[in-house]
DNA sequence: ATAAATCTGTTGAATTTTCAACGAAACGGG
DNA sequence: CCCGTTTCGTTGAAAATTCAACAGATTTAT
């Protein structure tokens, strides 16, 4: 287990334990780790989703059969990434998905219920650890919630400056820089790159706002 | 507090917890209720994210301010809803948003640190708290991901098609009901009530669907 | 420093969405 | 059963998005 610490420290859910800590904690709830050949399957669609999933190595795909056996792919998962979180927390009684292999991968299974359901004796670490994966769901949950937010509106003009908008009050200056290139941006907002592109530069010869590369600015009050 | 247990126990975050244990936990955790006139600020925008709120009863809205001071409404919140858990557990330095109240309301709030850390006995209930509030983000996740997953279709067609395929396949069933009406689809789907009436007759005439208020048919594969 | 690769802005045509307006159908009371 | 109200489907015109293609700018590798 030893050699997987480096990695499970960089995992936002053991923030704050310590590796003496860790290590027990990992035995007290009986974590496996397993090694997964390209194409196997972690997780089966149709199962109770009872297990946390951690990508220690390797890469793995979430894979989704709509109704008529249609398969896409809706998430790539790297190390050091938690999986399926959401659907043990939840209690899903079916995950509607697969996390299958893409590439020769170790993977760490925790059973959820032994990180809710707090050891008798109600050690300090594993408070942290509950903890740790609440803030990872809210957290997912205000991203999301944001992400709805914006890409809800109907032009490519709304979602850009909504967007921009959130990342000036965030940055809280008239001068801000953004995460994204201009592909990632669209694809963040759901619009085509090249539309994105002609309303950055429509705004800007409007003298709304001004923009070199990843960082803008906006001119005028809209 | 008594007087509020009716409402209390129709909130998901109590489930489980029987009448005696909710109300010496309430008290153990400090919760509080606090009644608002209309127009008065429950939550404020800048704040750090200390209290879970329970709406008892009433409404409110959660409003947020851009850059420049343009002011919307994202939600609104009645009855036994709870509001800002994603904030709190998240542990937001400071919350985009504020909460106001829209007509007379009561409220209870809860020190979210009384809730994720047990207190020193351990009490079942309190474990049982804690599992119920994880859930409810968790849930909160499944929803919002599934939603973005349809809405960045980039037609109504997409969008709509993946919708229904959705809940086919929940329903395990050529023939299935939606919970929405058509205008509620639309604005599900972020799409023009008008263009999605002409998409589902469109998929009518082609052969692939059959509808009639709420439910719906897969006629074909796809 | 140069070449190759990637990213970005522009354009115009084809497709799609939105918008407004209208009538038919469905619903709920009285 | 009739009437008022809401929901639903249709239509055509206006607006916006997507798509493909290309050239200039920027970055990366050698």
């Amino acid at each position: 287990m030893e050699k997987y610490l480096k990695i499970l420290k960089k995992c936002s859910l053991f923030y704050g334990i310590s590796d003496d800590n860790l290590l027990k904690m990992l035995t007290c709830m009986g974590a496996k780790i397993i090694s997964f050949d390209k194409k196997y399957t972690i997780f089966a669609e149709g199962n109770t989703a009872k297990y946390i999933g951690i990508m220690l190595s390797g890469t793995a795909q979430t894979v989704q059969m709509d109704y008529f056996g249609n398969r896409s792919v809706i998430s790539v998962i790297k190390a050091p990434h938690i999986f399926g979180e959401a659907f043990a927390c939840a209690e899903a009684e079916s995950v509607p998905v697969s996390v299958i292999a893409s590439e020769p991968c170790e993977v760490m299974l925790i059973d959820c219920g032994h990180i809710l359901h707090t050891c008798s004796n109600n050690c300090g670490f594993h408070q942290q650890l509950i903890f740790n994966l609440m803030k990872d769901l809210a957290t997912k949950n205000i991203m999301f919630h944001q992400k709805i937010e914006i890409t809800s509106k109907r032009t490519t003009r709304e979602k850009l400056l909504a967007y921009l908008l959130f990342r000036a009050k965030e940055q809280g200056a008239d001068s801000f820089e953004i995460p994204f290139d201009r592909q990632a941006l669209a694809d963040y907002l759901e619009v085509d790159r090249s539309g994105l592109s002609a309303e950055i530069s429509k705004l800007r010869r409007e003298g709304i706002l001004e923009c070199r590369k990843n960082r803008f600015e906006f001119l005028t009050k809209l």
